[in-house]
DNA sequence: CTGTCCCTGATT
DNA sequence: AATCAGGGACAG
């Protein structure tokens, strides 16, 4: 599933595509959850319009436009952004194989769950967002304008240090692993790379948030970033050109110490790994290690 | 603060 | 056919 390293990934691949190309057309699918801007409104808003810059804070990509609008673009749990001609499309054709579309030559042909296409004046490669589950989302903020899930983001997790996340524990008394998740707190955290930082951190995931110290807090984050700055890493090769929806193929799954592997003996002491709920999440840690 | 819901494909 | 996965918004 797409977390910051997943979108960091994305916007490195996607930026060089997109920067500076001024677009055409644009094409969606119907009206859903997935559009908090009408598609619409979203083509009328595009048409013409050129990205300058791909930005990105916390797991959303922020294309800022050169009239002064963004939009706003964030990946869910489907979500995959690539573009036409992309070299690995393995995921892109296995979906297109199953719905009735017919493959061009280039390996992709715009399905159901592609929910926004974008054309360009240069008649060059198209840039294509598909999310099969909608959790994804298309947002436009006119220039001038601000969006609430913007505003409320905290720090990104590659700027943060324990500083955001210890001011957030001292108020709280829920489960540690509920405030890494907290995009409010910090920006980017998602379930896999928490599960992992707490790991490395040596905490337990059900620990309150008030009875983890500075310094500790300092070292959660700290494990976060190095997780999250080597999956960049593996992701820009191992997974070449497309970001995997499932979390199955991404160069950091090899690496993983214990998200996903309940019963599985602990890399560190030989435990099994346990798994637990909190906040509605799957959370897996090591018994023994993590306290 | 916790529980519910959005959605679809994979798995049981 | 029922269950599960989960980011994030929202209701309670």
């Amino acid at each position: 599933m797409p977390e910051l390293p997943e979108v960091e990934v994305t916007r490195r691949r996607i930026g060089k595509l997109l920067v500076g190309r001024e677009i055409a057309r644009v094409v969606t699918t119907k009206p859903s959850y997935f559009f908090l801007t009408s598609p619409l409104r979203l083509k009328r808003a595009l048409a013409g319009r050129t990205v300058e810059r791909l930005d990105r804070h916390g797991k959303y990509l922020l294309a800022r436009l050169d009239d002064g609008a963004t939009l706003l673009l964030h990946l869910g749990m489907t979500g995959q952004l690539f573009g036409e001609g992309a070299r690995s499309l393995r995921l892109q054709q296995k979906a297109a194989r199953r719905s009735s579309a017919v493959e061009t030559p280039s390996g992709f042909t715009p399905d159901q769950h592609t929910h926004l296409q974008l054309q360009f004046v240069d008649g060059g490669p198209r840039v294509f967002f598909r999310d099969t589950r909608k959790f994804g989302k298309a947002l436009l903020v006119s220039a001038g304008s601000s969006d609430a899930r913007l505003e409320k983001l905290g720090i990104d997790a590659l700027e943060a240090d324990g500083e955001q996340l210890f001011e957030a524990a001292r108020k709280r008394s829920i489960p540690i692993k509920s405030l890494l998740l907290d995009q409010a707190v910090i920006a980017g955290i998602g379930n896999i790379y928490a599960d992992e930082a707490l790991f490395l951190a040596g905490v337990s995931p059900e620990r309150a948030a008030r009875r983890v110290d500075a310094s500790t807090c300092a070292a959660i984050v700290r494990a976060a970033q190095r997780v999250m700055r080597r999956s960049i890493e593996t992701g820009g090769s191992s997974i070449s050109d497309y970001v995997t929806p499932d979390g199955s193929d991404g160069g950091y799954q090899n690496e993983r110490r214990v998200y996903g592997r309940e019963d599985e003996p602990c890399p560190r002491c030989g435990d099994p790994i346990r798994r637990v709920v909190i906040a509605q999440r799957s959370s897996h840690f090591c018994r023994i290690c993590q306290t």
